[in-house]
DNA sequence: CCGTATTTGTTCGTATGTATT
DNA sequence: CAATACATACGAACAAATACG
């Protein structure tokens, strides 16, 4: 009955971690002791404890332990900028200012620039054909000195001739738009198209994520357009899908205080809500 | 030297899979091919096959196989409403709007309507106190008969009695956002709040993932205000994180012609982005 | 429908490697 | 250096789902 045996030891480990009878971030009991606890052979208890770490509700460390995981705090990015006083700024300055209402202090790499080819996805949001030439501008973005999100916006390479400050690496940290604006080329809009996927090597290893592709990226694409319609620039921004949330405003909304929706947090919760 | 023989083994069938090699939907040898062909124990071979199916590149059932993960085309819905076009129109009929011009049906079951008490995260969405009275709206969403996304609107209690209608089930299917309108109860503004979790098991069941948690889910939170500022209802839904993007646009775009930005697909483009 | 072969799922026991304390 | 704890790997047996004659 019940299925099989690690699914059973599992529910009954995730029991013990949803009702608080192991704190976060406390140490589990090691294979060894499981084994003898529930009558099972090593191979049972790491099938038990893989689906645990599997959903995201513990952490096994080699030579260490295995530790209930700690609920993080969501970092809140709001993404639609408040017309009335906003005015469109730079999203550099934006971010931060953001973090910084929430105490804590962004901090970014300094910008790698350079010029390469135009993949398919860079050339079709810009409207530009494959392989032509393309400005690009990298930031690594920190938060209290934690890895936060990994940023690479593309420009057409024609952009150079009247904005030559996009191939300066610290010039124009007031935020490229903001620069851009000062040359006369406004944004006046943006997209935005939000997806969730695998991490890539370099993903995993600037978040720190673990090898399984346990942990999902959400991906930004931002294509900004000039009054005129035209592409100017394609932004694409990166974040740990499990510690960020998105907040878009739309029509008149009053100014946000309190920002979240109190989440309930962890994933034990199981339909809490009745209905949804 | 290159780590555990799993990790290997996996490395080389993964290669197998981004070159081609192995087309999507096809099968893997099978485990005991595998054996042999990789001079592997079994264990071992299934612990390959089980990193390649957490990173979403095969599938595999009892009894029949494994199998290359086939691509699935995303589903873009739109956040924001145009301002000229839609003038904040009801999001069912939005929704299935943009779901029709991509040449798919969309249908949703019959809505399921009751009273309950405000849940934590309810309550405070709405600013009202907890354990309060809400009426909820549940609906079913599918696109060619397969299902797409779940959705539960909740209301303060005290709203029916100007709008009765709130618990009918199928009288104001031309959306609540319409039918509040009509009486006088403007939707002025809403705000979208992003986040991607692991699925409930009412998801996994509905959506049919897998019951390891390796298809994440992406909610979105709609609080919708009045032109008083008033919190009006609170929208809920739910989507397969890896199956759905979402778009939004601020200020003056052009119309969205092709959508999608042309994704590379897979996650075997490794940084083909470059600086990315 | 039945029975058999195929294929993946579960569980055990054991040994050895590697990281941490 | 030794003890502890998780990681990798092998071999074996039986269970469960599926496919096929």
């Amino acid at each position: 009955m019940a299925g099989p045996l690690y699914r059973q030891i599992a529910r009954d480990l995730r029991r013990k971690i949803s009702s608080g009878e192991w704190q976060q971030g406390s140490q589990l009991p090691t294979e060894d002791a499981l084994m003898k606890r529930y009558r099972a052979s090593r191979n049972t208890v790491r099938s038990a404890l893989r689906e645990l770490s599997n959903w995201g509700l513990v952490e096994t460390l080699h030579g260490k332990g295995t530790f209930v995981t700690e609920d993080v705090p969501p970092i809140v990015t709001t993404l639609t900028t408040d017309p009335k006083t906003g005015g469109g700024g730079g999203e550099g300055r934006v971010y931060t200012a953001e973090v910084a209402a929430s105490g804590r202090e962004a901090t970014t790499s300094d910008t790698v620039v350079g010029v390469q080819k135009a993949n398919p996805a860079v050339a079709d949001a810009l409207r530009i054909p494959e392989g032509s030439d393309v400005i690009f501008r990298h930031q690594e973005r920190l938060i209290d000195g934690r890895p936060w999100s990994l940023q690479t916006s593309f420009y057409p390479r024609s952009l150079a001739d009247r904005a030559p400050g996009l191939l300066d690496t610290g010039d124009i940290s007031d935020g490229a738009v903001t620069y851009l604006r000062s040359l006369g080329i406004e944004q006046a809009g943006y997209r935005d198209s939000i997806e969730v996927r695998k991490p890539s090597p370099t993903e995993t290893e600037f978040f720190g994520l673990p090898s399984d592709g346990r942990v999902e990226i959400t991906e930004i694409y931002r294509v900004g357009f000039d009054q005129y319609h035209n592409r100017v620039r394609l932004t694409i921004t990166v974040y740990r899908a499990d510690r960020n949330r998105f907040v878009i405003n739309v029509g008149k909304v009053p100014i946000s205080e309190g920002l979240l929706p109190a989440s309930g947090g962890g994933n034990e919760q199981d339909d809490s809500s009745g209905t949804v």
